[in-house]
DNA sequence: AGCACGCCGACT
DNA sequence: GTCGGCGTGCTC
């Protein structure tokens, strides 16, 4: 007899096994997806990892009913993928399945209802049944999901769905269709007849008597760029009820009396390059070097760290690479971090390598994700693209021939999978599916992270620098301004220091823009000194300590420390503490008070709803429709304007004091990037940085661009503290509804962790959030040494926290598990 | 993740 | 009494 191991797409922690009917013994193969039923009736496709003879130890061993691939549509080499990343991120292989398949490729079966075929109309029925006879009769069949919102409620149905099935007035059968449907968006758009100007004033007057309504309108013709010369275009109402924050009634009301018209609109496909191919740049004298630099590392080191400062064209250098690598025939991985903005780079990769590129990445559709699977599969030659680019679920794409990963801004943190489980980060993860197919990683940036820098220093990894910047682009001029001096000599208009704010006149005056910085997680509040600076710091992590307005306490989000508010600076005496932090909507509305004539715009997650409004807001902002920008961090990424002369920072505390252990590095990284952003080809950029504490080491380092100064400053405090690189990371998630049970036990769960040899353990800390749905959230940081037992000392931690799942007074409690957490 | 089972409080 | 809510356990 034979039997299949397989997966199937759920957070089940062993594979379980499936007997294969003797007429299925020919089609079954590893890495074919099958039909098996799990459970009552549930269908599912699942992928056979195993096919042997032991007999299962399972009682009852039900059969595969159908093979659903011709060929494996997963490779051997992704399987052993699959089973790294579930044995090393503390997950299962279903989680890893359904992450890495396109939706298109997995089923899952939906319990369908038909009428019993001898049904005759002489029972006497419940109204419930009544009403489901009556759905069936007029629709031959319906699924449980359209009788639960028919019924009202979803419970209701399945028990009068159950009693009717034993009644035999119906019959339940499972229909297998793919997960995700393609995905329909829902659009309004205002009726024809109101082509003009006049018209829509009319239609204001019609329904005056209206607010919401006209609130409705007015937000309408705000996202649809309505003007003199642009008509009604479509609109999706998920965006307008977004900006309006008005509800579906509104939106039918006025369907109904014939103000909008409805449309359904596919997601549509990024638009691909059509456009005659461009030859390969030369390389600069500088570019080359760093070129055959990476050429020779890669004889010995199978992993590269590409330190190239911002506008020394490491680009080009990649496309020399991948250039000669597609000549061989060769398999190239270009990883970018998930940002929408990824389309002005690949649209330069396709401009030379045209339709040898693949693109995969969330913001396509599932259809076309699929595509790129099958093309990858089949892998005849010349039709697959060999060049691919995408965001971090591109690791589980079935490569056949790999030949070179390519992880650009390596620090970025998007290429960390938080929520839900697989929580790889893609290039840690990049770096083991290179090695499975003994492939090179080239990991490329301005800002390397610790981690990465360290492993270069280490000689773990290549190290390869590029110092020189493009086409004599200068390096802006970095300026600190001091704001508590600032404040004392009376330069400071609120947040404003005079001197930003005269910068920020005379670069509009001169026809140029500026980008203004304000991080957006500097909403969370911190005390700080208003004389010296000071701030609250927690005494075993070196972190600043949060402020918790509901139970008013300093809380530190790393061990949970907790310290009374301060009433005088613990550094100069003085009684002025106060509370930090504002966002970027703020900043917004001063500067129109401040500077009236400016136009200025906001990008940040309120503004960027979609990926259309958010290139919308930057092509606007490079066709110079703005004088300046105002953002959080998605200002420091994409785009090169041009003519931006000026970047503002204009609290570089609130990334300093960001209650975290890496804080000091993002800074720096922080300010490096948005630094890069000022004065790109004619003209030498300055960028001013405010802050209350302008002797910080960091701000010292930026002013000089010492990243190696950083470096080792960070790798002494982090070794000093026990943090990454020195140890390894894994963050526990403890859930549980009773706050004194989660309490009781992550205090249990804790004191044995201390007593593991070697480990270090923190905590119980109550997350910033520390409440969501009703269910209590405590975190445990363990800290584990660089040392070979890594994947032991994980089992053994999965061991104790299964163990405590299984006490009876812990039943419910849920533990997540968070290796490498950023 | 479903889905069934079984316990318990709220209403006919 | 029964209906409906929710916690618990199992799925090859």
């Amino acid at each position: 007899m034979l039997y299949a191991d397989v997966i199937l797409p759920l957070a089940i922690p062993q594979a379980y096994s499936y007997s294969v009917p003797s007429a299925l013994e020919h089609e079954v193969a590893i890495g074919k997806r099958v039909v098996v039923q799990l459970g009552e009736r549930k269908q599912y496709s699942a992928v056979i990892c195993r096919l042997h003879s032991d007999v299962p130890n399972s009682t009852r061993v039900k059969p595969i009913l159908a093979v659903l691939d011709q060929e494996p549509v997963v490779l051997e080499t992704q399987l052993k993928f699959w089973h790294w990343m579930a044995g090393y991120y503390l997950c299962t292989g279903g989680e890893v399945y359904k992450a890495a398949l396109p939706s298109g490729l997995k089923l899952e079966s939906e319990s369908v209802i038909c009428l019993a075929s001898d049904f005759t109309a002489d029972y006497t029925l419940s109204p419930a049944e009544d009403l489901v006879i009556k759905l069936l009769q007029k629709n031959h069949q319906q699924s449980v999901k359209d009788i639960s919102t028919a019924l009202g409620k979803e419970s209701t149905a399945l028990r009068v769905i159950k009693t009717m099935v034993e009644k035999e007035l119906v019959v339940v059968s499972e229909k297998l269709s793919e997960t995700a449907q393609p995905r329909k968006e829902k659009y309004i758009q205002l009726a024809s007849e109101f082509d003009s100007f006049e018209k829509v004033q009319g239609l204001y007057h019609t329904i005056n008597r209206a607010p919401k309504q006209v609130t409705l309108l007015t937000s309408y013709i705000h996202l649809a760029a309505m003007d003199e010369q642009h008509g009604p275009v479509p609109v999706s109402c998920a965006s307008i009820q977004l900006a309006s924050g008005i509800g579906t009634s509104v939106i039918n009301a006025m369907v109904q009396k014939g103000i909008f018209e409805i449309l359904h609109k596919k997601k549509e496909d990024p638009d691909l390059y059509s456009g005659q191919p461009v030859t390969l740049k030369e390389l600069s004298v500088a570019q080359e070097i760093s070129y055959r630099e990476i050429k020779a590392q890669f004889m010995e080191k199978d992993t590269i760290l590409f330190h190239g400062i911002t506008s020394s064209g490491k680009t080009e250098v990649y496309m020399h690479l991948i250039a000669g690598l597609l000549e061989q025939g060769k398999q190239i991985l270009y990883l970018l971090p998930e940002i929408a903005l990824t389309t002005q780079m690949i649209t330069r990769l396709r401009r030379v390598f045209g339709n040898r590129v693949g693109v995969y990445h969330s913001r396509f559709s599932d259809r076309e994700r699929v595509r790129l699977w099958k093309q990858l599969l089949h892998g005849s030659k010349g039709n697959a693209p060999g060049l691919i680019i995408g965001a971090r679920s591109s690791v589980f794409l079935p490569f056949r021939d790999l030949g070179l990963v390519i992880i650009d801004e390596e620090q970025e943190t998007s290429y960390k999978q938080s929520d839900p489980a697989p929580r790889y980060h893609a290039r840690d993860a990049a770096i083991m599916l290179a090695h499975l197919h003994g492939a090179k990683v080239l990991m490329g940036t301005a800002t390397p992270s610790i981690e990465s820098f360290s492993n270069g220093r280490q000689k773990k990894y290549g190290l390869v620098s590029l110092d020189e910047r493009y086409g004599q682009v200068q390096l802006p001029e970095v300026r600190i301004i001091d704001m508590t001096d600032a404040m004392k000599s009376k330069r400071m208009t609120g947040h404003y220091s005079h001197a930003l704010l005269k910068k920020l006149q005379e670069t509009i005056a001169s026809g140029e823009q500026a980008i203004l910085f304000q991080n957006r997680r500097g909403f969370s509040l911190y005390f700080q000194c208003h004389e010296c600076g000071w701030v609250p710091v927690c005494k075993h992590c070196d972190v600043s300590l949060t402020y918790h307005k509901s139970d008013n306490d300093l809380v530190c989000h790393y061990c949970g420390y907790r310290h009374r508010p301060y009433n005088a600076c613990a550094s100069c005496g003085s009684a002025d503490l106060r509370t930090h932090g504002f966002g970027t909507e703020k900043v917004v509305d001063d500067l129109k008070v401040l500077l009236p004539d400016a136009r200025i715009a906001r990008l940040d997650l309120d503004t960027a709803t979609s990926r259309k409004a958010y290139e919308t807001l930057l092509m606007d902002f490079d066709n110079q429709r703005y004088d300046i920008l105002v953002g959080t961090q998605m200002v420091t990424k994409g785009l090169d304007f041009d003519n931006v002369t000026l970047v503002g920072i204009l609290n570089a505390d609130n990334l300093l004091n960001f209650p975290d252990f890496r804080a000091f590095e993002r800074s720096y990284q922080m300010m490096a990037q948005v630094s890069g952003r000022a004065g790109r080809k004619q003209k030498r950029g300055l960028v001013l940085i405010q802050t209350w504490s302008p002797k910080h080491a960091i701000l010292r380092r930026v002013l000089k661009n010492d990243y190696l100064g950083m470096y080792e400053s960070e790798m002494a405090e982090r070794k000093k503290y026990k943090y990454p690189p020195f140890v390894r990371l894994i963050r526990l998630t403890l859930r549980h509804k009773n706050n004194s049970v989660l309490d009781a036990a992550a205090a249990k769960i804790l004191a044995e962790l201390h007593t593991f040899k070697g480990i270090d353990a923190l905590g119980p800390e109550i997350p910033l959030v520390s409440r969501v749905r009703n269910e209590n959230i405590r975190n445990i940081l363990v800290k584990i040494p660089r040392d070979p037992s890594l994947q032991e000392t994980k089992s053994l931690l999965m061991i104790l926290v299964r163990k405590y799942q299984q006490m009876p007074e812990y039943k419910a409690l849920q533990v997540i598990a968070d290796v490498d957490p950023l």
